[in-house]
DNA sequence: GTGGTCTAGACCACC
DNA sequence: GTGGTCTAGACCACG
């Protein structure tokens, strides 16, 4: 697990923890039945406060993505993958909906709307590649 | 000026505030020099603390979106259209790009990404045209 | 009597009729025993609220600058312009130290005090010269 | 920090919290990263209520001066010091120019004015170093 | 513990 | 009547 955290965007530091670990789960990066770092671990490794940590895995535990194996820590649920999957979808679904909704409500057109759209998804793409080359 | 306020959707409500009125100014509801309802007056339509439409107030002055007249109350600021506009486009882009971005690092493929957005678009654009009618 | 009021300065607009009248009358423009512009007239020339412009007479008559004079009008009082002249230097002595007081507190040395000073005196000088030609 | 607050001189309270904070910036007292008093405590040393110390670090944060670290509290701003230092001299700077225009205005002569700075500068230069001392 | 937000009610200067 | 400021006390999310 390799956390990347951003303190200054917004979202709370335990809600990224919950995203990206849902979104290792949906790319199989972690596999369902895979023990979890324990939260100490986590803590110290990401220089994260450990009761967020704990947060984070409250979370995941809610959404039944984790669960707890006695005596040994966390592990990655076996309902897992979909739920993740799904969620991700929703999640983007809903946020991308609401930027829309917003949009038009403002007085903006949809066709002008589709251009800033385009535009920014064209972006997005060339910026991913560079991080990847 | 008929705000609709949402206590629960995480916004805080002088930012709603502060939000609509500048789609207002951008759409053209309310243009240059006019004067806006007094702080008490819209405080007690929109069953609002006057203190939290105060701050609304006051963070549109900083914002030089709006501007005192001595003891006759809120104007629309000169420039205000012009601000409110960029303002607007400028903010809905960034949202934009980081929904995609999001899903993009997530693994969801751009194709994937243009047909949630397609889908997003036209549900939104049905709704809106169904509270116009 | 032309008064400049600028209602953007933070000050008073009865503060500053009070102030341009006592300067007209330490200047000699408005001499002991000159009747004034009735409140409405003084309004209506200058596009003030006749409330302000009578606020600004009654705080003239409560520093003994002016007086009334019954079924007339208001007149200049006879120890005015001692009161005038020496008000205004107290005033304008006050402010001064006030500003040096503040940027010693805040640190800057004397010799950039004074260095502050003679560029801003300079300016003004240029600049009311100007105003005169 | 060590905040004198004067509730009686017009200028309001949250606004002085503001200048005096600025002031330490720009004198060193306080330097980057470093982190303020929380604003339950400022308020309770200095007798103020938290609500208006709050603001003024609100004011402090939208002039990019300080910046809220996450359930730690408020820290010194990177480009901070620069920021309060040149605010400082405009401010300054302003203040001198408008008590010359008003004194120029008012009919008192260059050499006039230059006299009351002297003296003004004098007396101020005696009464800091009396407080040094 | 921290900052962020909201409500309630008060007083002020100004027009 | 207007906006501007302040106090008091509460709840929330976050670390």
């Amino acid at each position: 697990m390799h956390l990347k955290i951003d303190s200054d965007n917004g979202i709370a530091i335990y809600e990224q923890i919950v995203r990206q670990m849902k979104y290792a789960i949906a790319e199989g990066t972690l596999t369902v039945g895979q023990l979890l770092p324990s939260v100490r671990d986590l803590a110290k490794l990401s220089a994260i406060n450990p009761n967020t940590v704990q947060r984070a895995y409250m979370q995941l535990q809610a959404d039944e993505v984790i669960e707890p194996l006695r005596g040994r820590g966390m592990v990655v649920a076996s309902g897992a993958k979909r739920i993740c999957t799904s969620d991700r979808k929703q999640l983007l679904s809903d946020r991308m909906s609401s930027v829309i909704d917003e949009a038009l409500r403002g007085g903006v057109s949809p066709e002008h709307v589709r251009d800033m759209f385009d535009k920014a998804l064209h972006q997005s793409t060339l910026k991913s590649k560079e991080n990847v080359s």
